[in-house]
DNA sequence: AAAATGTAGCGAAACGATTAGCTCGGTGTC
DNA sequence: GACACCGAGCTAATCGTTTCGCTACATTTT
């Protein structure tokens, strides 16, 4: 490989002024600029990033790591953060912690190794893990994204989920439907315990208590909320309305009412937070609330490329978006029968 | 930050033997060992890559420049190739060429810079650009992905797309449709040219001859296929049966379908090519075959790293998979009508 | 006892860039 | 003409590792 030295030789400089034209750090007279133009153009000389981060301590790397790559809400969020930090000129490393906290602590190594610049972390959400997260990576710019931890040192951009789940609640109520049912994610997570708090509290503001049977939650997973599903719509005293939290378990869910045979909206109403792609093509398309899940990338990224590049003194900020309700097809008022 | 030669004062010793101790590249006698060890703990001490990087000559980086993270296959692909990155002790840099060949040669310029040990790429398969990438990149241990393009120094992994087509084609034909139409995607690529190809050859070796206006070529985009499912099909003469190249443009044409109000598997029959996680929600079941993503992207990164590690000279590899047919309820045998 | 052999650990030169500080002429001022 | 000043470009230190070659001591061989 051809380095700086290789072209200060070829072009009779010293190493200082091929840097200086590379970065334009200094002024170079316009002879021998124009000859070390030629030695870098001849010798097809490129800068080695490596031996550039090294000295100036940068990587010009950032960090994702998500909780679960296969879901397409967080691949959408890859595709919205590469973009991002393509545009500020860093490049994008990816980490799949795949919900395991094990995992997140190898990645978190691995991008202290790597020295990434900064990391957007959505968190496994193990507290006890966070602690020990926070002892070693303090300092270190991270922006946690979607499911706060009790972690108040670092930047947090998340969604209201409880605002969002009472949103999509109250539309149900509105529309008539008492019964309402919800399955909704693991309760560790505020994206799992917060919607069902919010659904929980549209309900009691209305004075309407769900049935026990008729609150579940498990895991965002399509093929968790497909069984859950099954189980608790397969049986004569079923919900006839049924709030579902994320995008990937109303697949899941859409799937049993076919292998059940249970209409929609003719026979129960969906309604979920949250969204992903592939759910466009589902008829009868769903009322849900849409996540601005680009826009909240994008503003994640701009608080920590703030923080990689204005320093690490200022106080954390927290931002958090608010959901929008759309209508689908998948609600209708509860019939009198 | 602490470096190898605080250890090194803090133990006592040079930073020769820190390092050995380290990389237990060398013979360290049980009570220095002991020593550096303690005082790597003390310190907390962590080797930074990038140095070591420098001096190796790796970046234990590998590059996977995918055309389209948008589309539901190539954040699969995304997904499969961190889990297998990471299993081979890499980290994975992604990128988007967003089908843009100027992105494209971005990000491979950015790869090179970056010292990426190597990379897996989906190419957006301009042959002129890449008579270009080959000049350049001679020697930079690369795996061509899903699109072949005219490149025999390159590893390739690639989906037999002629038999994928005309399998499917082949099924319709055995339901008795004759009427056939076609959405494939460009033709400069593999996927759409080899795809509309095979569903061509299918249909000639039966000796039927599809209908001009029913075989259409766009982008493998679900709003292109939707509007020319649009079109196509809103016609008396309309195909009653249908190939649609990708999973994308299946669910546009479902969707318009559904806008269409015409009836499948009744109307129409659809069946396509490669398969998306976000169909598994469509109803009815999409008749299609199933190409093994996850498979395929092992194999490729099995072959990079080969490259990388066992050397370059070896001649190019091309492995070629073979997709399955997967039947779902999209298709129903001609009625006579 | 001298020579040969082995070996634990050290010193210092890389890797390929950036950059502070210096040199060395040429100008401008008094 | 002496002095300060300035600007273009060079020298060399530095970033944090790895690693080659060497020392110096211990052990074995003759």
């Amino acid at each position: 490989m051809t380095t700086i030295k290789d072209v200060a030789k070829a072009a009779a400089v010293s190493t200082a002024t091929v840097s200086a034209v590379i970065n334009d750090s200094a002024y170079v007279s316009p002879p021998l600029r124009a000859r070390v133009q030629a030695a870098i153009h001849d010798l097809k000389y490129e800068p080695s990033q490596m031996a550039r981060n090294l000295k100036k301590g940068r990587s010009e790397l950032i960090a994702l790591i998500v909780a679960d790559l296969a879901n397409p809400f967080f691949a959408r969020m890859v595709w919205a953060a590469e973009a991002a930090v393509a545009a500020w000129g860093y490049s994008l490393v990816v980490f799949n912690s795949d919900e395991k906290p094990e995992n997140e602590r190898k990645a978190l190594a691995r991008i202290r190794a790597l020295s990434c610049d900064g990391a957007l972390v959505v968190p496994v959400g193990l507290p006890t893990h966070y602690a020990q997260r926070d002892a070693e990576g303090r300092g270190f710019p991270t922006v946690l994204f979607g499911r706060v931890v009790d972690d108040r040192h670092s930047d947090t951009v998340t969604i209201d989920n409880v605002a969002a789940a009472s949103q999509v609640t109250n539309y149900l109520l509105d529309l008539g439907h008492t019964r309402i049912g919800s399955i909704t994610g693991p309760l560790h997570l505020t994206t799992g315990r917060g919607r069902l708090d919010g659904m929980l509290q549209a309900m009691a503001q209305r004075g309407v208590a769900p049935e026990p049977g008729h609150v579940r939650s498990g895991e965002f997973r399509e093929d968790v909320a497909y069984s859950v599903a099954r189980e608790m719509l397969d049986r004569p005293d079923r919900p006839t309305a049924l709030y579902v939290a994320n995008g990937v378990m109303a697949l899941g869910v859409m799937r049993a009412l076919a292998d059940l045979s249970i209409h929609c909206p003719n026979d129960i109403s969906i309604a979920s937070t949250d969204t992903i792609s592939g759910i466009g093509g589902l008829r009868p398309r769903l009322t849900r609330t849409e996540h601005p899940i680009i826009e909240m990338t994008n503003e994640a990224l701009r608080l920590l490329v703030d923080r990689i590049q204005r320093g690490k003194d200022k106080p954390p900020r927290n931002v958090v978006f608010q959901p929008a309700l759309v209508l689908g097809e998948s609600c209708a008022p509860l019939r009198q029968s």
